[in-house]
DNA sequence: TCCATATGCAATCATTGGGTTGCAGTAAAA
DNA sequence: TTTTACTGCAACCCAATGATTGCATATGGA
């Protein structure tokens, strides 16, 4: 049985900034340096760099030394995980709450 | 092929909370209304109102009236399509970057 | 009817967190 | 070696938001 994972709600939060969560997608597609993506998003590198951080530190993210420059990975098992965590909550709930509408209707 | 839907950070943004979603778990063992949930949690009624009503706007909850009480449950289907949307963005970027890592070793 | 209980609305407060600028450090490239 | 570019750290700003208190408004039960 899925235990409601505590850590979950800091995962749901590095997913919850429409910047970051556009950041992850576009490393989804290929990975990339911090000052790369500050050519393709609106904001500056710093705040990228904070974004990133975040999500390496969620496990969302890896990074690796290529040259000088710090390349950044987006992590598909952590989301998958993450998917399936939720898959067995709300599967609990529905069989639980289904027992409970049953047991109302038949005393 | 599942597109990443603009929508889901919202629904991030309401899980990411850990009052809300400890609210959202109870919930999931069986419905109640806000009154009886401050009873059980540390916060004021009216703090757990607006948590609700962020859950409620986010579908992942419902309410109904039972008497003069607001009673609320959690939507576990709600849950489920967000879970098989993350896992089908997972599984995109597993592909795509195992086809980069071929394509790189494979010139 | 009268009262107790549940909800709704509004104003306020403090904290969090996303974003910025500035500067220092460091390592590849010329 | 000198230069150039990528990274890291720190301080600061401001909007978003979680939480509170207070009051008004029903609405079911005795």
């Amino acid at each position: 049985m899925p235990m409601a994972d505590a850590a979950l709600p800091v995962v749901f939060a590095a997913l919850a900034d429409d910047t970051r969560w556009n950041l992850l997608v576009r490393l989804g597609r290929s990975s990339a340096s911090a000052s790369a993506l500050a050519a393709e998003f609106p904001v500056s590198r710093q705040a990228i760099a904070k974004h990133l951080a975040v999500l390496e530190e969620t496990g969302l993210v890896s990074s690796g030394k290529v040259g000088r420059e710090v390349r950044f990975t987006a992590v598909g098992a952590r989301l998958s995980t993450v998917a399936r965590e939720l898959e067995g909550i709300a599967s609990g709930w529905d069989r639980r709450l289904a027992a409970i509408k049953e047991q109302a209707e038949n005393p």
